[in-house]
DNA sequence: TTGCGATATGTTATATTGTAACATAATACT
DNA sequence: AGTATTATGTTACAATATAACATATCGCAA
């Protein structure tokens, strides 16, 4: 495993942080390109790979979009809710959901290797008091 | 609610029917342009989204793929098992897990209105025997 | 019936997302 | 050093999805 990567690892990590909210690929190669002009999709996508694979970041496959961990890190898969309105995420974590979930699928004899759990609707800001007139 | 399109959704119901797998939204186009010469992205993307919106074939959004519903149709969310070896997709349902799902994800107030929850792994064909050497 | 607003559909163009393929550079091991 | 292996850079392109506007259809009222 080379470590040549590391550095830009760090920088989506970073702008991630920042934005704190989902962002696509391409946003992540539009920040980068601020200081790095010639950066690649295909490089981006590598490290957003990476990130992903070693459970740094997660991506939400149903807004095409990618957020750091909540935890930090991990392996087991969480569960991700999105905020329609605002946009933000939370991740929870559930093993006994997952096991449940598991058990579910494994019913026909599907062994079960990667769990994608993402809940959209309105976070308790958002949803509560939604303005009046 | 105009009738027009309803031709159109239950061709593009009997492509989904027929090839029983995930299929992508151009491959789907594609199917039509053989009889359809003029066919449109636009138009099938619609087809797709109002028939998903009854309820009447579901999105793999971790395929960027549609299958129709393995039960005729329905609002409920479904549980999706995809087989990446085959490619096949089951269909679970399971109201006691979602429910289990919503109250996770409520602890912090979030109201969930839509679930994605999809399961990747090998089915049981797949799974068993993987053929010898 | 004709006129008009609302909605659905057709059409064109373009935006966004994601990868293939190959060149080059770093690393590890002999 | 020499060479196989793997990572990274680079170019080009494929696949997915939507915006924007034109046209047609429908429902309803004058
Ligand atoms: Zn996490
Ligand atoms: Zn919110
Ligand atoms: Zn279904
Ligand atoms: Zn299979």
């Amino acid at each position: 495993m080379s470590g040549r990567g590391e550095v830009l690892q760090l920088e989506v990590l970073d702008i991630l942080r920042q934005r704190n909210k989902p962002v696509s690929a391409y946003d992540v190669l539009g920040e980068l390109r601020k200081t790095k002009v010639k950066m690649a999709p295909q490089t981006v996508y590598r490290v957003l790979a990476a990130l992903t694979e070693c459970g740094k970041i997660h991506r939400l496959e149903s807004l095409k979009a990618y957020v750091n961990c909540q935890h930090g890190s991990h392996q087991h898969a969480s569960i991700l809710s999105i905020c329609d309105d605002c946009g933000r995420v939370e991740e929870s974590v559930a093993p006994d959901l997952l096991a449940k979930l598991s058990k579910v699928t494994g019913k026909t004899g599907f062994a079960a290797q990667r769990h994608v759990i993402e809940v959209h609707g309105l976070c308790a800001s958002c949803g509560t008091g939604p303005a009046p007139a």
